[in-house]
DNA sequence: AATATTAATCGTAATATTGCAATATAAAGA
DNA sequence: TCTTTATATTGCAATATTACGATTAATATT
């Protein structure tokens, strides 16, 4: 039906997957990416690197202010976008605690 | 249009994206923390761990096989799955590579 | 061979996502 | 105030995803 089940998983289970979601469009890596190398930028400036319409690009950017990973100052006309350094730990442990959980475990028991 | 235009990224952004995506609903992440806790299970055990319909469970199984992140061995009837340890540690690298490239630079400038 | 078990596939419905043109909003500058 | 600049929102079309009932395929078991 297209329409997730997330009553039947826990919060964590939720979280993570939402946030992985988030990740997964190769437009929002790229403006994460060009964030990175930038430091801060405006929203024109992302729409001229990525090569999608305006529209779109905004739609993006709101998915990635939703889960809190950047930030937007409004600066006169323009926005100006940064990573939410605390936010990005934040995510890049939680990442980090969902592998390690069988890293951790590697070697003790084989596979099928 | 719904169709993501993966022409204009590069491999990589791709690549990341795309894995993402798969970890990017809650029942597939649910599916890998399952197979971490118990090492191996059949496909029948996760259904009924799970609490969705077998065809869906069997459709997260496709998806999480597809980027290799699982493995499933057929054993009779029924199809052993496990975790794929080096695709695992793969991918776990390239968030781990994914993340570092803004954590190590924190600090050294300020944001908007 | 007939039946049971397990998983994959097919078909379908409902919802979500992606992308953009057109428009709206909001602030800066002339 | 009028225009310009920059971003957000709306509305829409196309495609993708999620979920499941029904069916199929393949192997065990009797």
């Amino acid at each position: 039906m297209g329409l997730t089940k997330s009553d039947i998983f826990t919060e964590d289970q939720n979280n993570l997957a939402n946030i992985a979601k988030v990740l997964g469009h190769p437009a929002r890596i790229a403006i994460l990416q060009y964030l990175i190398k930038v430091n801060t930028c405006i929203g024109g400036d992302l729409v001229n690197q990525i090569g999608l319409a305006q529209p779109t690009i905004s739609q993006h950017l709101k998915e990635l202010k939703r889960v809190g990973i950047i930030q937007g100052t409004i600066e006169g006309t323009s926005v100006c976008y940064c990573i939410n350094p605390q936010k990005w730990k934040n995510i890049q442990t939680l990442f980090e605690t969902f592998f390690t959980n069988f890293t951790s475990k590697i070697d003790s028991d084989s596979c099928c």
